[in-house]
DNA sequence: AGCTCTGGCGACAGTA
DNA sequence: TACTGTCGCCAG
């Protein structure tokens, strides 16, 4: 019999597991199975005694020999804790290892069942609640739910508006919804972990709504998207918002809609969503404008969705990893767990039970070559390893169980390979189950892409066989990660460390090799190098013979018996400027052998450009000068430095110092956007020596006071401030939402975020210039001692604008 | 409650 | 002024 695929499960009580499906005609179907408390045992563990109490113990419900492994199920979470987790308990007395004794009995349902995870029938949510209330007070359910909007794939709208403010109505209004919630299995909403989803819970139990929220998976789109488009977007314009009205103008190309002038002269000048209470209240076609505001943040869910394919995506991982697509599942420990529980189960293998550990030592990872690049470099080849992490995991066969002590001075035994720099030895004669999984990763990968390529472009099948190869790839991208944090089921830092160290040999003795050449590696991180001094021809000899000659060598000394390591010509540099270490940009010659046209944008890493916590202005200016390094300048020789035409900088330096000092600046180009990386009561204030408390960091600062406004303020919550008096120590900031237009301190703007990421790009590009003289525009401070007490104590007053204009 | 990693740069506050 | 430690964000 196929088992049914699984909408979502979960615990009813502590022994019943709740399975959600639905049938042919789309109803819901709700089975209940035991909850089983699962613990594996090494047979050759237990003896005869051991497995006769454990057959009779009235904690044990079913015992059984499964290959090398005794399953055994308890009764309940109890009593595998007491049998197993404990370090006082009963097999851990007796010194017998437990396997997988944390795993939960949802996630033991669907790895030992098999069972698929069903497509869900997804709805994008958004609601509205009172705006008198502030977003902390709405959060914690203290405000009225006005509104809420469902808006599915099929362009199907609901809505609901409250009628009366009443407890009663809002019980009408929240019944309604979970009643329009019933045929949809997945709920998506904007920061909905952190709002829609409490809002709604909370004040369903507080209207005493019968309801379970279990029934359907919960998923927080915006935690999805921070996490999957960190690599995909091109400036910082992009990263200093996630707002969802942001974010929708970025990827879709709408969504900051202002307010209608007629409801800013009625109910003054706010964001829509700060007059949710009015527009309500004012009834008829204020009401109106309400929910049209509403529909459209809905609707732009879906649109981005649309775009960016990252739900679909997230419901692929999910369904190769046995576990459901809610915020949850976007976690890689937890996929990667899903992943390799079944894997195991398959090859017979089982891991140690989870052990909660401090957070131990850091380990060494990947090497990042010191800069050899002066000026504007020419004809630069770069080569990289492909895969890099993964193939080494293969490589070497590197495993928990493959791992073997060899002791120092010992001869290698032959079936064992060494980690050069680490010196951890892995077995090589049976392939270890994290080899197996990458193999798995990257053999599954191949399948789809493959077959996408085979298929129609554009039809569905298409895109599904396009998203399962992205997500293996993906899943193999994180595997590496997911071996080097604590609180993963395979943390193992000594092979963590032998994941980065061995590139970090392969790397070395590739550079080495190049430079006996002759040749000069300007650069270099982790899996590549930056070459100059070779013709195209000599360089893609140079990766041939690496693949062919060296890694086969180097590999032999060390004893590993199976070579996945690639080293490829990636591309050349026609021009290229580095700042430092992961800062450089660049434009192509070619790139995989393909020629780059006039029109191939310059390739920029790591420079404020590229940074969300730079200043627009900055970052425009930088941009600026990197299209004249990349494009606009007229090379003549390879080596040959334009003096003549080092006027083009002088004039975007000019016009931008003008703007910055005299003209009026907009708030989007002056503001300062970091987000908080944990909650705001755990920044410590440090206690300076003379006893005074010290400074609280800008961002941190401004975040208490919005939080006194009622904002929300949680980790990862964006904070955006102005920076009004920069020349005095702890700096002078404000909320951005104070800014009123004159209240800023331009010399700083420019002396800190305009003019210093471009000053060490230009000194990069033409180091015998000089390009200190653009940097200092603060007068020079009077001279306190001249003047009266009363004088001194003002603030700066050469900070402000007017001064200088 | 649950959490992918390390290397590296630059802004900043504070200390000697 | 030079230096240290913290923080946020990015490269890979």
């Amino acid at each position: 019999m196929p088992v049914e695929s699984v909408v979502s499960a979960y615990l009813t009580g502590d022994s019943t597991i709740t399975l959600l499906s639905r049938d042919s005609g789309g109803r819901r179907v709700v089975r209940q199975v035991p909850a089983e408390w699962v613990a594996y045992f090494k047979s050759s563990d237990l003896d005869e005694k051991i497995t006769r109490d454990l057959r009779t113990s009235v904690y044990v419900r079913s015992l059984r020999v499964e290959g090398d492994w005794t399953r055994v199920g308890f009764v309940n979470r109890i009593a595998r804790d007491d049998f197993c987790s404990d370090r006082r308990s009963f097999v851990s007395q007796l010194g017998i290892a437990t396997y997988e004794a944390d795993v939960s009995p949802i996630v033991r349902y669907m790895v030992d069942t098999n069972a698929p995870i069903a497509k869900p029938r997804r709805v994008y949510l958004d609601i509205e609640t009172d705006s008198s209330r502030t977003f902390v007070q709405s959060k914690n359910g203290e405000a009225r739910i006005l509104s809420w909007v469902l808006v599915d794939e099929d362009e199907r709208v609901q809505i609901g508006v409250l009628s009366e403010d009443t407890d009663r109505d809002e019980k009408r209004l929240l019944d309604l919804l979970w009643h329009a919630l019933r045929p949809y299995d997945q709920i998506v909403a904007w920061n909905g972990d952190n709002f829609d989803f409490p809002v709604i819970f909370a004040r369903s139990e507080q209207r005493g709504c019968e309801v379970n929220a279990n029934d359907w998976l919960w998923l927080d789109f915006m935690v999805l998207f921070e996490r999957m488009n960190k690599n995909a977007s091109e400036s910082g314009d992009e990263k200093t918002s996630m707002k969802l009205q942001d974010i929708g103008q970025a990827i879709v190309g709408e969504g900051k809609e202002p307010t209608p002038p007629e409801v800013i002269e009625r109910f003054g000048d706010k964001p829509m969503g700060a007059l949710t209470r009015p527009l309500w209240e004012a009834g008829g076609k204020w009401r109106d404008m309400l929910v049209r505001y509403m529909l459209q943040d809905g609707d732009l869910l879906r649109r981005i969705e649309k775009e960016t394919g990252y739900i679909a995506l997230l419901g692929t991982l999910c369904e190769v990893c046995h576990i459901f697509p809610n915020t949850r599942g976007i976690n890689p420990t937890h996929q990667m767990d899903g992943f390799m529980l079944r894997l195991g189960l398959e090859r017979n293998y089982h891991f140690a039970t989870k052990q909660y550990r401090d957070i131990g030592e850091q380990y060494k990872g990947a090497i990042v070559v010191p800069i050899k690049a002066h000026g504007i470099e020419r004809n630069v080849h770069v080569c990289d390893f492909s895969s890099f992490y993964p193939s080494v995991i293969l490589t070497w066969n590197m495993s928990p169980e493959t791992k073997v002590y060899v002791p120092p001075g010992q001869p290698r035994p032959n079936n064992v390979c060494l980690s050069p720099l680490t010196k951890v030895h892995f077995r090589t004669d049976v392939q270890g189950i994290l080899p197996i999984a990458v193999s798995e990763f990257l053999r599954l990968r191949k399948y789809w892409s493959d077959l996408k390529a085979a298929l129609p472009p554009g039809t569905d099948e298409s895109q599904d066989a396009n998203r399962k190869s992205t997500a293996f790839k993906v899943i193999a991208n994180s595997f590496y990660g997911v071996l080097g944090t604590p609180y993963s089921r395979f943390f193992d830092p000594a092979i963590a460390e032998s994941v980065t160290q061995c590139p970090v040999w392969m790397l070395v003795a590739t550079i080495e090799e190049a430079e006996k050449r002759g040749w000069t590696c300007l650069a270099g991180d982790t899996d590549s190098a930056f070459i100059k001094g070779c013709s195209q021809e000599e360089f893609g000899a140079f990766v041939d013979w690496c693949n062919s000659v060296l890694y086969p060598r180097m590999l032999l000394e060390v004893g590993c018996k199976e070579n996945k390591i690639k080293l490829a010509y990636e591309k050349a540099f026609d021009r290229l400027i580095y700042v430092t270490k992961k800062r450089y940009c660049g434009s192509w010659l070619h790139y995989k052998g393909t020629v780059a046209t006039k029109d191939s944008k310059p390739e920029i890493k790591g420079m404020e450009y590229k940074r969300g916590d730079a200043s627009a202005l900055g970052r425009k200016l930088q941009a600026q000068v990197i299209d004249l390094l990349c494009g606009g300048l007229k090379l003549n020789g390879t080596t040959e430095v334009p003096t003549d035409q080092l006027v083009y900088f002088h004039d975007a330096l000019l016009t931008a110092k003008k703007h910055v000092l005299d003209d009026p600046l907009t708030l989007d180009e002056i503001r300062i956007s970091k987000s908080l990386s944990k909650p705001l009561r755990e920044y410590v204030t440090r206690i300076k020596k003379d006893g005074m408390k010290g400074a609280d960091l800008a961002h941190v600062g401004v975040a208490k006071i919005l939080e006194g406004r009622g904002a929300e303020v949680s980790e990862g919550t964006r904070i955006e401030y102005i920076v009004v008096d920069g020349s005095c120590s702890p700096q002078k900031v404000i909320p951005a939402e104070d800014y009123t237009g004159g209240e800023v301190d331009r010399f700083y703007v420019w002396e800190t975020h305009v003019y210093p990421p471009t000053q060490r790009l230009l000194e990069a590009a033409f180091p015998d210039e000089d390009w200190k003289g653009w940097l200092k525009v603060r007068p020079a401070k009077p001279r306190a001692v001249r003047q009266s007490k009363k004088r001194a104590q003002l603030p700066q007053s050469t900070a402000l604008p007017e001064d200088h204009a």
